[in-house]
DNA sequence: GATATTTATCATATGCACATGATAAACACA
DNA sequence: TGTGTTTATCATGTGCATATGATAAATATC
């Protein structure tokens, strides 16, 4: 997967609150069930999120979530920055600095590759998510997990 | 990450055998020792590898790994393939399909981003990985592996 | 202030990718 | 045929991302 299950927990928790969140604050409750993600590991994220300054945050009656940057103007990379290490996609075999021993030709393409993935999540910014469906990404993800289910690590199975 | 690091070893330990493996079979304690990688666990790994017939493998004296295929004709999307879920990778937000719901600006630019990533490993050569320093791949990657020392999950340290 | 409601935080569990160690099976060569 | 070398396979361990459950702290309303 690029980006991990937290990072994706986020962005779709950010775009829920952006569609239903103009009003009145959006509580932790309502998002879970929403998007089919455990509450209270939903919760953490968005305190993460709140501390960086994406989110505000409100305790109590009447609390909940809001955006604290407005949709047009909050980047796919400022959200999922707190749960990813960007340092370790510069190069494609996990070294940090690359270029200088070997810079063949797969080298220069990767860069290619990578930066245009970096500019994606820098210039996408979450009001670019609520296209048609305005909440398309709080549609539950797919085939309801199947999980526990002895899965060998990838190898097709005979 | 953008490759699991089971992934990135194949391509290091193919490179590897590429480069060193033309007359005779490359044993495993060597690659595992160039690679500084986990010795048993490349091994296993190298099996797939050979199981997948990107490899040949023979045991006993005068066994070990050599290319089954022309560096110039094995892509890394081949190399890669037994240890990554590709399925996954095609939407942002993790669904298998999702063009169908809703089909906004930035899944449109995310299908661009996310088709020359698919690209880059499938037109990308071992062959291309051979570049001025012939074995660059088998660098050990860089700082000593800072293991087993409590990082917090990704966030700022204060 | 008392109470209900909500986020914040802590302590702990689970599952999977990654790793380790020991043994079995194949092969080369004397 | 026997012996040493090497991959193949099995059984098990470890660490981290993910998840769970309980409790603390803050806020609104009466």
């Amino acid at each position: 997967m690029w980006i991990s299950g937290t990072s994706q927990y986020a962005i779709r928790a950010v775009v829920h609150v952006a569609v239903h969140g103009e009003d009145a604050p959006v509580r932790v409750g309502p998002i879970a069930e929403a998007l089919d993600v455990p509450r209270n590991y939903l919760s953490k994220t968005l305190h993460v999120l709140a501390r960086e300054g994406v989110l505000k945050s409100g305790r109590g009656p009447r609390g909940g979530f809001q955006l604290a940057v407005p949709a047009g103007k909050l980047s796919l990379a400022r959200v999922t920055a707190p749960f990813e290490d960007v340092a370790k996609r510069h190069c494609l075999l996990g070294r940090a600095h690359c270029g200088g021993v070997h810079t063949c030709a797969a080298h220069a393409r990767w860069e290619d590759v990578s930066k245009s993935l970096q500019a994606y999540f820098a210039t996408t910014m979450i009001a670019d998510l609520l296209g048609e469906a305005r909440d398309a990404a709080a549609i539950p993800v797919p085939p309801p997990r199947p999980r526990a289910t002895a899965r060998r690590p990838c190898v097709r199975r005979n």
